[in-house]
RNA sequence: GCGAAAGUGGCGGAACUGGUAGACGCGCUGGCCUUAGGAGCCAGUGGGGCAACCCGUGAGAGUUCGAGUCUCUUCUUUCGCACCA
């Protein structure tokens, strides 16, 4: 053994042995209980970011754990490849999209193989690949066929300079991002996954998955929004019918909204619909300011957070509906904050019982009244309202239903509606059907074919895959494909006549919903699963960011659901346990030039001053020595220029610290800020733990291995801790799932092993089986340098086979404790008793000690509280 | 706007079930060693006070023998909002 740590030749070292025993390849074995872990797999961006390692190496730490518990292990890798970057890339380098994205793929594997993660990559696989896409269209005629997939018209954000429909992450501030462009909505025919119609089914099962979050079963749960509530028809009015024509579908009917508060229908004053809605453009034909209304309300991009925080405004129609009870006509206004994509793209207005409609009818100075009396407020309709908007009370002004409870008045008001075909009680969720169609080149193409004698033909099963052409490059302006002719032109499969095939390709969120299955068996030609995907699955730890809490996650679900249905698997939830980790933050420095833009510089190009306390009280640039501004801490970035390579960290002190540092300096699930003196400090420790299994191995193997009879003093606590600690790291990785502490405890040990200094054959043994312990302890999160100094601790075989080991409850056994004594439940001093003393032990040991009695005094105590090994407080 | 979470020393964090606030690490201070290094070792480090002690977990209230932890109110920050992945 030498004496200097060198990572890169431990890593190579360790590296190798996995490599040559296929440490890490799984295979099916009926007889051993599995254990699949999963993190979610990457976008191929270029370079491995600190956000991959985080996750990989918290995956990894919890594999390796397992694996040495005895379970079958299997952790897969493979690539989430399709998406918008890589068109980016190649509008910025000219690069088609596939070399560009192949090409992320190979540096990008070669960097998590030099971080030394226990990945199979016999099960690799990449979206992009027609082997795995080829399913992706299976699956979508399959859900064709029985009605899952359905095709409707979608708003989109449509840039009418480069004619070309934009991302939501394109549009900024409501313009193209490349154009600048005035954004405007568009509808055109897409393709839908009825996920709605799993709504029931995926909210209640959200109970059954009592290892996630909390917080993300609410998040889906609020996601799918399951609301009870009312439809209520309002009887169009003449004018209205005038405007529409015979035509209109429901033109003899009248207006359809939903409501949770038909208890407030006698507080309608108004209806609001979504400029989208059929009825608004019909409206708008003599009426040029309402046109001009609509037509702005066209503009501005389609994302919900922009639409709820837009200033609420409106236009009257002019025209009206009848109120169905009471047949008082009622004016129809078109509102910006009406989605058409929510419901019946119509709301009715109660502004004396709901905050929007409060504010909009304000105004608008449109009527409010009142409907329901809250107990104890008085009724007003100033600011002082606000409080009582949405509470429940009873009914006022509301005809033959005034003086009921609000309970009592929804229940007759609906049964009223129902009795004159008006309305019924229904479920509403707020959940919406799964838009899957883009109009974009790099990703899974839709498998259909336009005929204009058979129209709409999906790709027979023998022709698939459709093949994604890969030379192509998009400019910007639309999809390369449909511009790319031998891609378009081909024969209808059902009259064999000239047709086009589809250009639209799918949601790279379909790509994702269920690669999880497909490790199982992804070297299976004939079908997406097979057998095997019934031993692996269901995934018992997935391992990703919370920023997939709801939509990757809910469309995994469904689609798990979907295939189950089709009797490809047999399980509905796809991922038994989940952890949400946290994301990684730096921070950020920049300089502000008077009159100009700011700029960003690197925190590493950065040196901090201090004052004696250690406080921060400034920053300079190295360079130049001139100061910078600090602008607090966020997510890397390019545009803030406070990325860290993993590469250079890995460079400089290898993976074990790179791994070490995501570990140690958060739980997991929170987020964590980079800190070059802590990845330093991580290094500083691995190199003690080495030099102090150097020190102890010079001197020879041990002459026996000890018989361990009871100890005493030093090494009987020596020995306390080791096995406590051991204990403590289990508890800590296999029910907890925080490392930190894990870590934090084995660097307790080391300092302790330090300190330690029984000479002789004892000695040397105690420290040996808590260096062991040390070793074995960190090996989860830092696999290769524990994996050389297993060896060096003289063992024959690898440290990634042993098992892992059990506390030695002989080691835990403790005398006395010591207990903690308060007085009105202050400390006030610390008694070691006995460990299993009684009450009355322990009350005469606290009363004993002179502090204690200084402030109980000469009276006797009120009361005594008794945590047995813990506390005992005396209340005077 | 709606939904979800998080606020503890100079900093990252620990305190798991209501029971010792600040483990472990970083930074900082002092010292030692030295073929001088961004190395290693030792000691100290929440605030106040000579001390006994007192004060301290974003702010404000409450429950309790006892609250960082539970309840309510409030402020700030982060994440998600359906075409970024």
């Amino acid at each position: 053994m030498q004496e200097r740590y060198e990572p890169a030749a431990v890593e190579r070292a360790a590296q190798d042995y996995w490599n040559t025993h296929a440490s890490f390849v799984a295979r099916e074995d009926s007889g051993r209980q599995k254990f699949y872990c999963l993190s979610m797999f990457p976008y191929p961006s270029g370079r491995l970011h600190m956000g991959h390692v985080r996750n990989y190496a918290i995956g990894d730490a919890l594999a390796r754990y397992m694996r040495m518990q005895g379970l079958n292990v299997l952790q897969p890798m493979g690539w989430d490849a399709f998406g918008l970057p890589a068109e980016n890339a190649a509008i910025a380098n000219g690069v088609p999209p596939a070399r560009w994205t192949r090409e992320n793929i190979a540096y990008m594997k070669n960097q998590l193989q030099a971080l030394g993660f226990g990945l199979d990559w016999s099960r690799e696989l990449a979206t992009c690949d027609p082997d795995y896409y080829c399913w992706n269209q299976w699956l979508f005629v399959r859900m064709r066929e029985r009605g899952i997939a359905y095709k409707k018209t979608g708003v989109v954000n449509w840039d009418p300079v480069d004619k070309t429909v934009l991302a939501n992450e394109q549009v900024i501030d409501g313009h193209g991002w490349r154009t600048g462009a005035l954004i405007e909505k568009r509808e055109i025919p897409m393709y839908y996954l009825r996920i709605t119609a799993y709504a029931a089914e995926l909210l209640d099962a959200l109970q059954g998955l009592t290892e996630w979050p909390e917080r993300v079963r609410t998040m889906q749960a609020n996601w799918i929004g399951r609301s009870e509530g009312c439809d209520v028809t309002f009887p169009y009015a003449q004018d209205t019918l005038a405007v529409l024509g015979g035509a209109a579908h429901d033109a003899n009917r009248g207006m359809k909204v939903f409501t949770t508060r038909v208890d407030t229908l006698f507080g309608v004053t108004f209806m609001a619909i979504s400029a989208e809605h059929p009825l608004a453009t019909a409206a708008s034909a003599g009426n040029p300011a309402l046109a001009a209304f609509v037509e702005e309300c066209r503009r501005g991009s389609t994302m919900e957070a922009d639409v709820a925080t837009v200033e609420k405004r409106g236009q009257n129609t002019g025209l009206h509906v009848r109120h169905p009870l009471t047949g008082e006509p009622v004016e129809i206004w078109v509102a910006n904050y009406v989605l058409m994509s929510y419901g019946e793209g119509a709301v009715m207005g109660v502004p004396a019982h709901d905050d929007r409609d409060f504010e909009f009818a304000r105004r608008h100075q449109i009527p409010m009244r009142v409907v329901v009396q809250p107990a104890g407020v008085e009724v007003g309709l100033g600011d002082e309202w606000a409080p009582a908007l949405s509470a429940t009370g009873v009914s006022v002004n509301s005809g033959e239903f005034s003086g009921l409870a609000s309970a009592a008045a929804t229940a007759a008001i609906a049964a009223a509606l129902e009795q004159r075909g008006l309305g019924a009680k229904r479920v509403q969720w707020r959940l919406r059907d799964w838009g899957i169609s883009r109009q974009r080149y790099w990703g899974c193409p839709i498998p259909l074919i336009h005929c204009e004698r058979c129209g709409e033909v999906p790709v027979p099963d023998a022709d698939l895959p459709v093949r994604l052409p890969e030379d192509l490059l998009p400019d910007g302006s639309g999809n390369p494909l449909a511009k790319c002719e031998a891609f378009v032109r081909c024969t209808c499969p059902s009259c064999g006549q000239g047709a086009r095939r589809e250009t639209d390709t799918m949601d790279t969120f379909v790509d994702s919903s269920w690669y999880f299955l497909r490790f199982a068996s992804s070297d299976q030609a004939g079908a997406p699963v097979d057998a095997r995907a019934q031993y692996w699955l269901p995934v018992d730890q997935y391992i990703g960011g919370i920023e997939h809490a709801i939509l990757h996650l809910l469309y995994s679900r469904f689609w798990t659901r979907v295939m189950r249905d089709m009797g490809l698997v047999e399980l509905a939830e796809p991922f038994s346990k989940l952890l949400t980790q946290g994301m990684v933050l730096n921070q950020i420095y920049f300089r502000q030039p008077s009159g100009g833009r700011r700029v960003y510089f690197n925190p590493a190009e950065v040196l901090v001053q201090h004052d004696a306390a250690g406080k921060r009280i400034g920053a300079s640039l190295q360079s130049d020595g001139q100061s910078v501004e600090y602008a607090g801490l966020g997510t890397m970035s390019k545009s803030k220029n406070n990325g860290v390579d993993p590469q250079t960290l890995v460079e400089k002190y290898g993976a074990d610290t790179a791994r070490l540092f995501m570990l140690f300096a958060a739980p997991p699930e929170q987020t964590l800020e980079w800190s070059d003196e802590g990845a330093q400090g991580q290094y500083r420790f691995l190199r003690r733990l080495w030099k102090a299994v150097y020190d102890h191995s010079v001197a020879g193997p041990l002459s026996q291995r000890a018989h361990w009879g009871p100890l005493q003093g030093a090494a009987a606590r020596m020995r306390l801790l080791t096995h406590q600690t051991l204990k403590r790291v289990g508890d800590d990785i296999a029910r907890r799932r925080v490392f930190n502490t894990a870590i934090a405890a084995v660097m307790e040990l080391l300092n302790a092993v330090a300190r330690y200094e029984e000479p002789g054959e004892l000695g040397r043994a105690v420290r040996h089986e808590a260096l062991e312990t040390a070793v074995m302890c960190l090996s989860p999160m830092v696999p290769h340098v524990c994996h050389v100094l297993w060896f060096c601790l003289g063992h024959e075989r690898a440290l990634i086979d042993e098992a892992w080991p059990q506390p030695d409850p002989l080691a835990l056994i403790q005398e006395t404790v010591e207990l903690v004594v308060q007085v009105n439940g202050k400390l006030r001093a610390r008694v070691r008793v006995a460990a299993g003393a009684d009450e009355a032990s322990a009350r005469s040991a606290a009363l004993e000690d002179s502090t204690v009695r200084r402030f109980v005094g000469e009276t006797a105590p009120r009361r005594v509280i008794y945590v047995p090994g813990k506390l005992v407080n005396i209340v005077v």
